[in-house]
DNA sequence: GCAAAATTCTTTAGTCAATAAAAAATTTGA
DNA sequence: TCAAATTTTTTATTGACTAAAGAATTTTGC
């Protein structure tokens, strides 16, 4: 069941203690909301000193960012469910990337913890977290370039599209509405859909490039 | 020469604090980068209380989006100018526009100051602070809208276009290049614009959407 | 097995941003 | 000029974050 790799006590002992820190944060949150998130609390119910939670994560934003990572393979797994479901263009799908997002940030997550996360992603003071961020983005990338990819396989794109240059292209156009989203507590999910199937409108009429 | 308007003694002092305190900021700045601008150190050079400092502007991103608002004037004025001279695609349009904005962070602010600055813009904890920000995003993208504007009336671009949703979308689209540019220290404006040429390209081949 | 060596955690102390509330100073308006 | 309103300062506190010294424990060589 558990993956027991051959390691030290030492190593065993530091991923234990690092599992017990999200939880405690996770419980934090849970019953109590961001604020409450502080990292004497979290060291506390984790049974280790503040000083230790910094070092494994770097800032409070570094354990917000391991929240993250950990529904990252759900969200995943849900996109590439979820993807195939949406109409034939380019603009459906991309549409559906942005709509699963916002619906599993709503359910698993909380937009006040994306804030943080995104907010330290642009300040990058710890070099530890810009890396793991980077992975996250590259993964949900990914997913859309690997639909470009297979709609280009099925002919309902042309073979001279770049799926990696497109792919990065309208994932950052996601991600701006998406991060307007998250930005406001009171916007919606459908009012960011709106906003960018006019962006995706505009640069792609017909719902795809170049037509 | 300087704008009189009649004001009351309270309202005179306070721009003059408010001045006082921006003033102070830029020179610990100038003189020793963005670590040494402490509110405590900004509030004593400006001869306030540090209290006073956060009562004006909120936080520190506050006074920092506040040397940021400063040269907008002059940015916005280079835009206006420098759109011009670029070739005769949408394609050329934005990438000046990239271009003549990166060229002013280098010159005028500095990465770190736009970092710590569109990372508040994210978190918005300050409502006064997201209010002012998204006047200066708002008038950025305005200088976009207006060039396609200024395109479709010299049939550049089809009558059918829709220039605020097709500026709004580009603007997104260059400033994710722009956030990418000021996230690393190490990156170059070079970079961004070959990225972001590649997103148009993607996008818009032939340089103008659904060609 | 055991003791020295290496690693890692905790304690301690301090800086800085941010906020709240009471106290002090100053402008305003009659 | 004097009382009222406004604004600033003082004071105190929380919380993130860092550095350094000390304490504890695992590792390693014997």
């Amino acid at each position: 069941m558990t993956e027991q790799q051959p390691t030290s006590l030492r190593e065993r002992q530091k991923e234990d203690r690092k599992a017990r820190i999200i939880a405690a944060a996770k419980s934090l949150f849970l019953e109590a909301g961001l604020e409450k998130i502080t990292m004497e609390a979290i060291a506390e119910i984790a049974g280790v000193s503040s000083v230790t939670v910094h070092n494994y994560y770097g800032t409070k934003s570094g354990v917000l960012l391991a929240l993250v990572a950990e529904s990252d393979r759900e969200l995943l797994a849900t996109l590439e469910r979820g993807l195939r479901e949406r109409g034939e263009t380019l603009t459906d799908r991309v549409l559906g990337f942005f709509e699963i997002v916002c619906r599993h940030t709503q359910t698993h997550l909380d937009k006040a913890i994306w804030r943080q996360v995104i907010a330290a992603s642009v300040s990058g003071t710890e070099p530890r977290f810009g890396k793991l961020y980077h992975e996250l983005d590259n993964r949900l990338a990914s997913v859309l370039i690997r639909e470009i990819e297979r709609m280009v396989g099925a002919g309902l794109l042309p073979e001279t599209v770049d799926p990696a240059h497109l792919g990065w292209a309208l994932f950052n156009l996601q991600n701006a509405r998406f991060i307007e989203f998250i930005a406001a507590e009171g916007s919606s999910c459908e009012a960011g859909l709106q906003h960018l199937r006019n962006d995706l409108n505009a640069l792609m009429p017909g719902g795809f490039p170049g037509r």
